[in-house]
DNA sequence: GTCTATACAAGGATAGAC
DNA sequence: GTCTATCCTTGTATAGAC
């Protein structure tokens, strides 16, 4: 194996051990025991490293789409599909996951699990009393999917709009993500 | 105003500028004419100075809820309290935001926009194609909401997961979130 | 082409004087 | 409360050996 193909495979390995902010290039150069400078012939920046990762992502998901399009439509193979997306996303966990600054702090000095519980809890009172109400009709298993649907949408929306919509303004980004919950729990009135 | 505030303010307001990690503490110190040494007194630690702001956040919106409560359950009520929520995450976004190193090598190196563009032609032709096969029944604007669901969530699940379910097997993981994608689809059977 | 050694800048953190 | 000086780590760059 070629030493820039070393390299990437223990940098994978590191990242998804740790994520990406928390492990250096020395780390890295010093787990396959070479020299930083080595490091730097390969990949002369550290982005140059990442940039190979996520190319390395793209085709994989690419190659997985194609097969999907050489066959028939259906929902069943489209979730099949998806599946693969979703392992493949997970086997380069490390170059995506939420290791950065805030995510460390957060883990660091919040007990999140139990916050987390608490929000459950908390979504679940509101949309059980909407069902209550009369303003929403839930059957066995909607309010979980709406929770769930509600505590990602509603802690990455932002992060999101930041990609997609960034020639947008404030209240046009949060009227088209309004937009969507409203859509979202239309479907249950 | 004092020191410690006026550092919490101007700090938001760079973070918001140019994001978490783009933002050091020099900078901060420098922008309101004070010394490193002087915010070292106030906030030992940047990630003092971060979960201060997240406190604030959290207190906000804790308020907005707690006044949703003290009324009737409406979906009009409860739409308009999100909305809220979202206003004050959008108040506080640099601290969020994805100013991380990922992202960073991503606006560089990628023209994201028209790879979101892609992306979302991609889906399209999906789930048209699923309709056309009679698999999905979709009405006018269903397509267009399917597609900003499917993108937020293949892009965020895997954060969601590190943060929520860090004790879960990777099997189990996926087949949760598979789970919330079936489930939104099958909405449309 | 492959690698070592070394230097430099920038950022977080802290000790000690006033 | 505020400042100066200093330390350590990390990303980055490069001269030069083999």
């Amino acid at each position: 194996m070629k030493t820039k193909d070393k390299i990437l495979k223990e940098a994978l390995r590191l990242f998804n051990e740790r994520g990406l902010s928390q492990v250096g290039v020395r780390e890295i150069a010093r787990s396959l025991d070479i020299s930083v400078g080595n490091l730097s012939y390969h990949f002369p920046k550290k982005e140059d490293l990442i940039m190979e990762l996520l190319s390395q992502i793209r085709m994989a998901n690419d190659a997985r789409y194609e097969e999907y399009f050489e066959g028939r439509a259906s929902l069943g193979r489209f979730l099949g599909t998806f599946r693969q997306i979703m392992e493949n996303q997970y086997r380069y966990r490390g170059v995506f996951l939420g290791h950065d600054e805030i995510n460390q702090v957060i883990k660091k000095h919040f007990d999140y699990l139990s916050i987390e519980e608490k929000r459950r809890k908390f979504f679940h009172r509101i949309y059980t009393d909407l069902a209550k109400a009369g303003e929403l009709k839930l059957a066995e298993g909607d309010i979980e999917f709406l929770i769930s649907f509600i505590t990602l949408f509603g802690r990455f929306w932002m992060m999101e709009a930041s990609i997609s919509f960034t020639d947008k303004s404030k209240e046009e980004i949060i009227d088209h993500y309004m937009g969507l919950l409203k859509k979202q729990l239309g479907l249950f009135v």
